[in-house]
DNA sequence: TGCATATAACTGACCAGTCAGTTATATGCA
DNA sequence: TGCATATAACTGACTGGTCAGTTATATGCA
Protein backbone atom coordinates (compact mmCIF):
# COMPACT_ATOMS: atom_id res chain seq x y z
CA UNK A 1 0.00 0.00 0.00
CA UNK A 2 0.95 3.44 -0.64
CA UNK A 3 1.86 5.84 2.63
CA UNK A 4 0.26 8.81 1.67
CA UNK A 5 1.44 12.11 3.99
CA UNK A 6 -1.58 13.62 5.91
CA UNK A 7 0.48 16.90 7.14
CA UNK A 8 4.19 17.25 5.64
CA UNK A 9 4.70 19.92 8.44
CA UNK A 10 4.06 17.78 11.39
CA UNK A 11 6.82 14.19 11.14
CA UNK A 12 4.51 11.07 11.96
CA UNK A 13 7.04 10.17 14.76
CA UNK A 14 10.68 11.35 15.90
CA UNK A 15 13.67 8.83 16.44
CA UNK A 16 14.56 8.99 19.72
CA UNK A 17 16.33 5.73 20.57
CA UNK A 18 18.48 6.61 23.82
CA UNK A 19 14.83 7.42 25.29
CA UNK A 20 12.62 4.69 24.17
CA UNK A 21 14.23 1.28 26.32
CA UNK A 22 12.99 3.70 29.75
CA UNK A 23 9.92 5.01 28.17
CA UNK A 24 8.75 1.60 27.28
CA UNK A 25 9.84 -0.75 30.41
CA UNK A 26 7.26 2.64 32.29
CA UNK A 27 4.31 1.66 29.52
CA UNK A 28 4.59 -2.03 30.47
CA UNK A 29 4.96 -1.85 34.39
CA UNK A 30 1.72 0.81 34.19
CA UNK A 31 0.43 -1.97 31.70
CA UNK A 32 1.14 -4.72 33.39
CA UNK A 33 0.25 -3.34 36.68
CA UNK A 34 -3.70 -2.18 35.84
CA UNK A 35 -4.41 -5.39 33.42
CA UNK A 36 -1.82 -7.95 34.88
CA UNK A 37 1.37 -9.85 32.81
CA UNK A 38 -0.95 -11.75 30.71
CA UNK A 39 -3.61 -9.81 29.87
CA UNK A 40 -2.04 -6.82 28.94
CA UNK A 41 -1.69 -6.55 25.63
CA UNK A 42 2.13 -5.23 23.92
CA UNK A 43 0.05 -3.01 20.91
CA UNK A 44 -1.21 -1.16 24.25
CA UNK A 45 2.00 -1.20 25.87
CA UNK A 46 3.49 0.53 22.99
CA UNK A 47 0.65 2.76 22.16
CA UNK A 48 1.35 3.91 25.77
CA UNK A 49 5.16 4.28 25.01
CA UNK A 50 4.40 5.91 21.79
CA UNK A 51 5.51 4.04 19.14
CA UNK A 52 4.28 1.27 17.50
CA UNK A 53 3.85 -2.77 18.90
CA UNK A 54 6.71 -4.03 16.17
CA UNK A 55 8.76 -0.86 17.43
CA UNK A 56 8.41 -2.30 21.00
CA UNK A 57 10.47 -5.39 19.30
CA UNK A 58 13.28 -3.56 18.27
CA UNK A 59 14.37 -3.23 21.66
CA UNK A 60 13.20 -6.40 23.64
CA UNK A 61 12.96 -9.37 21.62
CA UNK A 62 9.98 -11.02 23.62
CA UNK A 63 7.20 -10.14 26.51
CA UNK A 64 8.70 -12.46 28.66
CA UNK A 65 12.00 -10.33 28.00
CA UNK A 66 10.50 -7.39 28.59
CA UNK A 67 9.11 -8.47 31.49
CA UNK A 68 12.19 -9.59 33.19
CA UNK A 69 14.09 -6.51 32.22
CA UNK A 70 11.43 -4.49 33.69
CA UNK A 71 12.03 -6.08 37.37
CA UNK A 72 15.65 -5.90 36.61
CA UNK A 73 15.59 -2.37 36.48
CA UNK A 74 13.16 -1.63 39.01
CA UNK A 75 14.81 -3.70 41.63
CA UNK A 76 18.14 -2.72 42.07
CA UNK A 77 17.76 0.37 43.38
CA UNK A 78 15.72 -0.32 46.49
CA UNK A 79 18.15 -2.70 47.55
CA UNK A 80 20.61 -0.39 47.17
CA UNK A 81 19.53 2.08 49.00
CA UNK A 82 18.54 -0.23 51.88
CA UNK A 83 21.78 -1.40 52.20
CA UNK A 84 23.35 2.61 52.18
CA UNK A 85 20.80 3.59 54.28
CA UNK A 86 21.74 0.71 56.80
CA UNK A 87 25.56 0.63 56.98
CA UNK A 88 25.50 4.99 56.76
CA UNK A 89 23.33 3.82 60.17
CA UNK A 90 25.33 1.52 62.34
CA UNK A 91 26.74 4.58 64.46
CA UNK A 92 23.24 5.32 65.63
CA UNK A 93 21.30 1.74 64.87
CA UNK A 94 17.54 2.71 66.41
CA UNK A 95 18.08 6.08 65.10
CA UNK A 96 18.58 4.19 61.46
CA UNK A 97 15.66 1.72 61.78
CA UNK A 98 13.35 4.70 62.25
CA UNK A 99 14.47 6.45 59.43
CA UNK A 100 14.11 3.25 57.24
CA UNK A 101 10.51 2.43 58.30
CA UNK A 102 10.01 6.67 57.95
CA UNK A 103 11.20 6.22 54.15
CA UNK A 104 9.49 2.71 53.79
CA UNK A 105 6.13 3.99 54.57
CA UNK A 106 6.61 7.26 52.81
CA UNK A 107 7.16 5.48 49.51
CA UNK A 108 4.79 2.63 49.99
CA UNK A 109 2.05 5.45 50.11
CA UNK A 110 2.72 5.48 46.01
CA UNK A 111 0.71 2.60 44.57
CA UNK A 112 3.23 2.13 41.88
CA UNK A 113 5.64 1.00 45.03
CA UNK A 114 3.71 -1.88 45.06
CA UNK A 115 3.69 -2.68 41.49
CA UNK A 116 6.47 -5.06 40.57
CA UNK A 117 5.94 -7.46 43.77
CA UNK A 118 2.98 -7.56 43.01
CA UNK A 119 3.73 -8.64 39.77
CA UNK A 120 6.05 -11.21 41.15
CA UNK A 121 4.07 -12.29 43.52
CA UNK A 122 1.06 -13.08 40.70
CA UNK A 123 3.64 -15.06 38.57
CA UNK A 124 5.68 -16.52 40.79
CA UNK A 125 4.60 -19.99 40.05
CA UNK A 126 5.08 -19.93 36.44
CA UNK A 127 8.20 -17.53 36.51
CA UNK A 128 10.45 -19.48 39.38
CA UNK A 129 13.11 -17.81 38.30
CA UNK A 130 11.89 -14.22 38.13
CA UNK A 131 10.83 -15.04 42.05
CA UNK A 132 14.55 -16.35 42.46
CA UNK A 133 16.06 -13.46 41.09
CA UNK A 134 13.70 -10.79 43.23
CA UNK A 135 14.59 -12.50 46.43
CA UNK A 136 18.44 -12.57 46.24
CA UNK A 137 18.27 -9.22 44.82
CA UNK A 138 15.87 -7.13 46.47
CA UNK A 139 14.06 -8.93 49.54
CA UNK A 140 17.29 -10.74 50.60
CA UNK A 141 19.91 -7.85 50.66
CA UNK A 142 17.35 -5.59 52.27
CA UNK A 143 17.14 -8.55 55.15
CA UNK A 144 20.58 -8.66 55.09
CA UNK A 145 20.83 -5.06 55.58
CA UNK A 146 18.39 -5.11 58.74
CA UNK A 147 19.84 -7.88 60.43
CA UNK A 148 23.12 -5.91 60.44
CA UNK A 149 21.50 -2.80 61.91
CA UNK A 150 19.58 -5.04 64.36
CA UNK A 151 22.98 -6.96 65.31
CA UNK A 152 24.73 -3.96 65.78
CA UNK A 153 22.19 -2.46 67.74
CA UNK A 154 22.13 -5.42 70.17
CA UNK A 155 26.00 -5.62 70.14
CA UNK A 156 25.79 -1.31 71.58
CA UNK A 157 23.14 -2.69 74.10
CA UNK A 158 20.23 -0.37 72.64
CA UNK A 159 18.38 -3.67 71.97
CA UNK A 160 17.58 -7.29 73.93
CA UNK A 161 19.46 -10.41 72.53
CA UNK A 162 16.56 -11.47 70.02
CA UNK A 163 16.68 -13.58 67.20
CA UNK A 164 17.59 -11.11 64.51
CA UNK A 165 15.90 -12.60 61.47
CA UNK A 166 12.20 -12.74 64.00
CA UNK A 167 13.11 -8.93 65.06
CA UNK A 168 12.95 -8.09 60.97
CA UNK A 169 10.25 -9.72 60.31
CA UNK A 170 8.63 -8.00 63.08
CA UNK A 171 10.12 -4.74 61.79
CA UNK A 172 8.62 -5.61 58.16
CA UNK A 173 5.74 -7.69 58.34
CA UNK A 174 3.42 -5.35 59.04
CA UNK A 175 4.08 -2.22 57.07
CA UNK A 176 4.31 -4.82 54.33
CA UNK A 177 0.54 -6.29 55.15
CA UNK A 178 -0.56 -2.83 55.68
CA UNK A 179 0.51 -1.88 51.79
CA UNK A 180 -1.17 -5.22 50.82
CA UNK A 181 -4.19 -4.21 52.18
CA UNK A 182 -4.54 -0.49 51.11
CA UNK A 183 -2.98 -1.27 47.61
CA UNK A 184 -3.98 -4.69 46.48
CA UNK A 185 -7.23 -4.80 48.64
CA UNK A 186 -8.30 -1.51 48.42
CA UNK A 187 -8.98 -0.83 51.79
CA UNK A 188 -9.20 2.23 54.36
CA UNK A 189 -4.92 2.77 54.90
CA UNK A 190 -3.31 3.36 57.63
CA UNK A 191 -0.64 4.73 55.52
CA UNK A 192 -3.10 8.03 54.82
CA UNK A 193 -1.90 8.95 59.12
CA UNK A 194 2.04 7.99 58.59
CA UNK A 195 2.99 9.22 61.72
CA UNK A 196 0.50 7.74 63.77
CA UNK A 197 1.13 4.39 62.15
CA UNK A 198 4.88 5.03 62.94
CA UNK A 199 4.55 6.21 66.39
CA UNK A 200 2.06 2.66 67.56
CA UNK A 201 4.60 0.53 65.03
CA UNK A 202 7.67 1.67 66.87
CA UNK A 203 5.88 1.31 70.20
CA UNK A 204 4.80 -1.62 69.91
CA UNK A 205 8.37 -2.73 68.76
CA UNK A 206 10.46 -1.24 71.28
CA UNK A 207 7.78 -1.24 74.07
CA UNK A 208 5.92 -4.74 73.79
CA UNK A 209 2.46 -5.30 74.62
CA UNK A 210 2.27 -6.34 78.10
CA UNK A 211 1.02 -4.28 80.81
CA UNK A 212 3.94 -3.77 83.39
CA UNK A 213 2.35 -1.26 85.37
CA UNK B 1 -16.25 -37.80 12.27
CA UNK B 2 -18.03 -41.10 13.99
CA UNK B 3 -17.87 -41.86 17.45
CA UNK B 4 -16.18 -45.18 17.85
CA UNK B 5 -16.43 -46.70 21.56
CA UNK B 6 -12.93 -47.88 22.81
CA UNK B 7 -14.49 -50.14 25.32
CA UNK B 8 -18.06 -51.15 25.12
CA UNK B 9 -17.49 -53.11 28.51
CA UNK B 10 -15.95 -50.11 30.73
CA UNK B 11 -18.21 -47.39 31.19
CA UNK B 12 -16.77 -43.87 29.87
CA UNK B 13 -18.21 -41.93 32.62
CA UNK B 14 -20.31 -42.47 35.71
CA UNK B 15 -23.29 -40.24 37.38
CA UNK B 16 -21.08 -38.18 39.97
CA UNK B 17 -23.06 -34.65 39.56
CA UNK B 18 -23.00 -34.08 43.19
CA UNK B 19 -19.43 -34.69 43.80
CA UNK B 20 -18.67 -32.56 40.42
CA UNK B 21 -18.49 -28.83 41.01
CA UNK B 22 -15.94 -29.61 44.24
CA UNK B 23 -13.46 -31.37 42.22
CA UNK B 24 -13.70 -28.94 39.80
CA UNK B 25 -12.94 -26.42 41.67
CA UNK B 26 -9.98 -28.00 43.62
CA UNK B 27 -8.99 -28.75 40.07
CA UNK B 28 -9.00 -25.31 39.10
CA UNK B 29 -7.11 -24.07 42.67
CA UNK B 30 -4.67 -26.63 41.28
CA UNK B 31 -3.96 -25.32 38.01
CA UNK B 32 -5.14 -21.61 38.46
CA UNK B 33 -2.20 -21.67 41.56
CA UNK B 34 0.75 -23.66 39.31
CA UNK B 35 0.27 -21.15 35.84
CA UNK B 36 -1.77 -18.32 36.78
CA UNK B 37 -5.06 -17.13 36.06
CA UNK B 38 -4.75 -16.64 32.53
CA UNK B 39 -2.36 -18.96 31.51
CA UNK B 40 -4.32 -22.07 32.98
CA UNK B 41 -6.23 -23.73 30.34
CA UNK B 42 -9.98 -24.86 31.06
CA UNK B 43 -8.99 -28.26 29.03
CA UNK B 44 -6.37 -29.14 32.16
CA UNK B 45 -8.77 -27.96 34.61
CA UNK B 46 -11.18 -30.56 33.51
CA UNK B 47 -8.86 -33.29 32.53
CA UNK B 48 -7.59 -32.92 36.41
CA UNK B 49 -11.18 -33.11 37.65
CA UNK B 50 -11.46 -36.34 35.16
CA UNK B 51 -13.97 -34.63 32.84
CA UNK B 52 -13.95 -33.01 29.14
CA UNK B 53 -13.26 -29.33 28.85
CA UNK B 54 -17.21 -28.98 27.86
CA UNK B 55 -18.30 -31.11 30.97
CA UNK B 56 -16.52 -27.89 33.16
CA UNK B 57 -19.41 -25.77 31.69
CA UNK B 58 -22.15 -27.85 32.27
CA UNK B 59 -21.34 -26.70 36.41
CA UNK B 60 -19.36 -23.14 35.95
CA UNK B 61 -20.45 -20.93 33.15
CA UNK B 62 -17.13 -19.27 32.38
CA UNK B 63 -13.71 -19.28 33.36
CA UNK B 64 -14.33 -15.80 35.50
CA UNK B 65 -17.16 -18.01 37.26
CA UNK B 66 -15.26 -20.56 38.24
CA UNK B 67 -12.47 -18.40 39.55
CA UNK B 68 -15.50 -16.44 41.54
CA UNK B 69 -16.57 -19.30 42.67
CA UNK B 70 -13.30 -21.13 43.62
CA UNK B 71 -12.52 -18.13 45.78
CA UNK B 72 -15.78 -17.87 47.67
CA UNK B 73 -15.62 -21.59 47.98
CA UNK B 74 -12.05 -21.02 49.98
CA UNK B 75 -12.75 -17.73 51.59
CA UNK B 76 -15.69 -18.08 54.26
CA UNK B 77 -14.37 -21.07 56.42
CA UNK B 78 -10.85 -19.16 57.27
CA UNK B 79 -13.20 -16.04 58.19
CA UNK B 80 -15.41 -18.09 60.04
CA UNK B 81 -12.84 -20.21 61.72
CA UNK B 82 -10.85 -16.75 63.32
CA UNK B 83 -13.95 -15.59 64.21
CA UNK B 84 -14.98 -18.62 66.02
CA UNK B 85 -11.87 -18.79 67.93
CA UNK B 86 -12.02 -15.17 68.85
CA UNK B 87 -15.41 -15.12 70.41
CA UNK B 88 -14.88 -18.58 72.10
CA UNK B 89 -11.47 -17.13 73.49
CA UNK B 90 -12.69 -13.50 74.88
CA UNK B 91 -12.19 -15.11 78.71
CA UNK B 92 -8.64 -15.83 77.89
CA UNK B 93 -7.56 -13.36 75.16
CA UNK B 94 -4.15 -13.60 75.10
CA UNK B 95 -4.28 -17.48 75.24
CA UNK B 96 -6.68 -17.36 72.59
CA UNK B 97 -3.72 -15.25 70.64
CA UNK B 98 -1.00 -17.66 70.79
CA UNK B 99 -3.63 -20.35 69.88
CA UNK B 100 -4.69 -18.36 66.70
CA UNK B 101 -1.19 -17.53 66.16
CA UNK B 102 -0.09 -21.40 66.58
CA UNK B 103 -3.11 -22.48 63.88
CA UNK B 104 -2.14 -19.57 61.42
CA UNK B 105 1.39 -21.05 61.19
CA UNK B 106 0.62 -24.65 61.22
CA UNK B 107 -1.88 -23.96 58.51
CA UNK B 108 0.88 -21.47 56.21
CA UNK B 109 3.48 -24.60 56.35
CA UNK B 110 0.92 -26.03 53.72
CA UNK B 111 2.35 -24.14 50.25
CA UNK B 112 -2.23 -24.99 48.97
CA UNK B 113 -3.15 -22.42 51.95
CA UNK B 114 -1.27 -19.96 49.84
CA UNK B 115 -2.86 -19.73 46.96
CA UNK B 116 -6.35 -18.14 47.08
CA UNK B 117 -4.05 -15.47 48.33
CA UNK B 118 -2.04 -15.51 46.16
CA UNK B 119 -4.52 -15.24 43.25
CA UNK B 120 -6.36 -12.35 44.47
CA UNK B 121 -3.30 -10.32 44.78
CA UNK B 122 -2.11 -11.35 41.28
CA UNK B 123 -5.80 -10.44 39.94
CA UNK B 124 -6.48 -7.57 42.31
CA UNK B 125 -5.89 -5.13 39.46
CA UNK B 126 -8.16 -6.42 36.71
CA UNK B 127 -10.60 -8.05 38.84
CA UNK B 128 -11.27 -5.06 41.63
CA UNK B 129 -14.71 -6.79 42.54
CA UNK B 130 -12.18 -9.84 43.66
CA UNK B 131 -10.38 -8.15 45.42
CA UNK B 132 -13.12 -6.17 47.26
CA UNK B 133 -15.19 -9.36 48.27
CA UNK B 134 -11.96 -10.96 49.34
CA UNK B 135 -11.60 -7.99 51.83
CA UNK B 136 -14.67 -7.83 53.27
CA UNK B 137 -15.35 -11.16 53.33
CA UNK B 138 -12.23 -13.02 54.73
CA UNK B 139 -9.48 -10.06 55.77
CA UNK B 140 -11.96 -7.78 57.56
CA UNK B 141 -13.71 -10.62 59.04
CA UNK B 142 -10.56 -11.67 60.50
CA UNK B 143 -8.78 -8.15 61.33
CA UNK B 144 -12.60 -7.10 63.09
CA UNK B 145 -12.23 -10.41 65.29
CA UNK B 146 -8.79 -10.17 66.35
CA UNK B 147 -9.60 -6.64 66.89
CA UNK B 148 -12.48 -8.17 69.55
CA UNK B 149 -9.42 -9.76 71.21
CA UNK B 150 -7.01 -7.02 71.51
CA UNK B 151 -10.54 -5.03 73.03
CA UNK B 152 -10.48 -7.92 75.47
CA UNK B 153 -6.91 -8.16 76.79
CA UNK B 154 -6.43 -4.28 77.26
CA UNK B 155 -10.31 -4.06 79.03
CA UNK B 156 -8.65 -7.17 81.56
CA UNK B 157 -5.68 -5.35 81.81
CA UNK B 158 -3.92 -8.30 80.02
CA UNK B 159 -2.32 -5.56 77.45
CA UNK B 160 -1.28 -2.15 77.34
CA UNK B 161 -3.67 0.59 75.95
CA UNK B 162 -2.40 0.50 72.58
CA UNK B 163 -4.24 1.01 69.21
CA UNK B 164 -5.87 -1.87 68.17
CA UNK B 165 -5.30 -1.91 64.95
CA UNK B 166 -1.63 -1.59 64.92
CA UNK B 167 -1.55 -4.83 67.23
CA UNK B 168 -3.58 -6.78 64.72
CA UNK B 169 -0.58 -5.42 62.15
CA UNK B 170 1.77 -6.36 64.57
CA UNK B 171 0.35 -9.58 65.07
CA UNK B 172 -0.19 -10.97 61.25
CA UNK B 173 2.15 -9.03 59.20
CA UNK B 174 5.40 -11.03 60.38
CA UNK B 175 3.62 -14.35 59.80
CA UNK B 176 2.19 -13.04 56.39
CA UNK B 177 5.72 -12.05 55.64
CA UNK B 178 7.39 -14.78 56.29
CA UNK B 179 4.23 -17.37 54.27
CA UNK B 180 5.28 -14.83 51.43
CA UNK B 181 8.95 -15.56 51.95
CA UNK B 182 8.29 -19.36 51.91
CA UNK B 183 5.68 -19.67 49.28
CA UNK B 184 5.92 -16.88 46.85
CA UNK B 185 10.02 -16.27 47.06
CA UNK B 186 10.55 -20.10 48.03
CA UNK B 187 13.11 -18.75 50.47
CA UNK B 188 14.32 -20.48 53.03
CA UNK B 189 11.43 -20.92 55.55
CA UNK B 190 11.45 -19.93 59.37
CA UNK B 191 8.51 -21.72 59.11
CA UNK B 192 9.90 -24.97 59.34
CA UNK B 193 10.80 -24.31 62.84
CA UNK B 194 7.53 -23.20 64.32
CA UNK B 195 7.98 -23.22 67.69
CA UNK B 196 11.04 -21.45 67.75
CA UNK B 197 9.04 -18.84 65.00
CA UNK B 198 6.21 -18.65 67.34
CA UNK B 199 8.14 -17.87 70.72
CA UNK B 200 10.24 -15.27 68.78
CA UNK B 201 7.36 -13.54 67.44
CA UNK B 202 5.65 -13.43 70.83
CA UNK B 203 8.63 -12.28 72.62
CA UNK B 204 8.85 -9.81 70.71
CA UNK B 205 5.40 -8.90 70.99
CA UNK B 206 5.13 -9.13 74.28
CA UNK B 207 8.08 -7.70 75.99
CA UNK B 208 9.30 -5.36 72.90
CA UNK B 209 12.91 -4.80 72.21
CA UNK B 210 14.17 -2.34 74.39
CA UNK B 211 16.65 -3.33 76.70
CA UNK B 212 15.48 -2.51 80.07
CA UNK B 213 18.46 -4.16 81.90
C1' DT C 1 -38.93 -43.33 26.29
C1' DG C 2 -36.94 -39.28 27.90
C1' DC C 3 -33.86 -36.66 30.39
C1' DA C 4 -29.51 -35.68 32.62
C1' DT C 5 -24.73 -36.29 31.96
C1' DA C 6 -21.04 -36.44 29.18
C1' DT C 7 -17.78 -35.82 25.15
C1' DA C 8 -15.28 -34.98 20.52
C1' DA C 9 -15.04 -31.87 17.26
C1' DC C 10 -15.59 -27.46 15.95
C1' DT C 11 -15.55 -22.11 15.67
C1' DG C 12 -14.39 -17.39 16.24
C1' DA C 13 -11.66 -14.07 18.31
C1' DC C 14 -7.64 -12.59 19.98
C1' DC C 15 -2.74 -11.58 20.13
C1' DA C 16 2.46 -12.39 20.19
C1' DG C 17 5.63 -12.04 17.04
C1' DT C 18 7.27 -11.12 11.88
C1' DC C 19 8.18 -8.77 7.63
C1' DA C 20 8.32 -5.78 3.70
C1' DG C 21 8.54 -1.42 3.17
C1' DT C 22 8.77 3.83 4.86
C1' DT C 23 10.57 7.91 7.20
C1' DA C 24 13.85 10.60 9.96
C1' DT C 25 18.39 11.77 10.61
C1' DA C 26 23.39 11.39 10.01
C1' DT C 27 27.33 11.45 7.05
C1' DG C 28 30.17 12.23 2.95
C1' DC C 29 31.15 15.06 -0.74
C1' DA C 30 30.94 19.00 -4.08
C1' DT D 1 25.86 25.46 1.96
C1' DG D 2 23.16 22.06 -0.70
C1' DC D 3 22.48 17.56 -2.30
C1' DA D 4 23.20 12.42 -2.65
C1' DT D 5 23.73 8.30 -0.01
C1' DA D 6 23.48 5.34 3.95
C1' DT D 7 21.33 3.48 7.79
C1' DA D 8 18.91 3.61 12.24
C1' DA D 9 14.29 3.98 13.77
C1' DC D 10 9.95 3.05 12.85
C1' DT D 11 5.26 1.32 11.04
C1' DG D 12 0.92 -1.17 8.97
C1' DA D 13 -0.51 -5.28 7.71
C1' DC D 14 -0.20 -9.94 8.16
C1' DT D 15 0.26 -14.92 10.07
C1' DG D 16 0.22 -18.89 12.90
C1' DG D 17 -1.11 -20.69 16.94
C1' DT D 18 -3.82 -20.81 21.02
C1' DC D 19 -7.89 -21.27 23.65
C1' DA D 20 -12.59 -19.91 25.68
C1' DG D 21 -16.77 -21.20 24.66
C1' DT D 22 -20.43 -23.92 21.50
C1' DT D 23 -22.58 -27.64 19.07
C1' DA D 24 -23.83 -32.08 17.60
C1' DT D 25 -23.91 -36.46 19.24
C1' DA D 26 -23.52 -40.41 22.37
C1' DT D 27 -24.36 -42.84 26.76
C1' DG D 28 -26.21 -44.08 31.45
C1' DC D 29 -30.20 -44.34 34.16
C1' DA D 30 -35.16 -43.98 35.85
Amino acid sequence: MQYVPLLSSSPRWKRRASARPEEILEAALDEFNERGFDAARMEDVARRAGLSKAGVYLYFPSKTALLQALIQAKVAPLAQQAEMIATAGLADPMGALRALAASVVMRMRDPKTFAVPRLVIGLSGRFPEIADYYREQTVARARGALEQLVKAAIAKGAMRNVDPAAVVRAFVGPLFFEAMWTHVLRGESALNAPEDMLASHFDILLNGLENRA
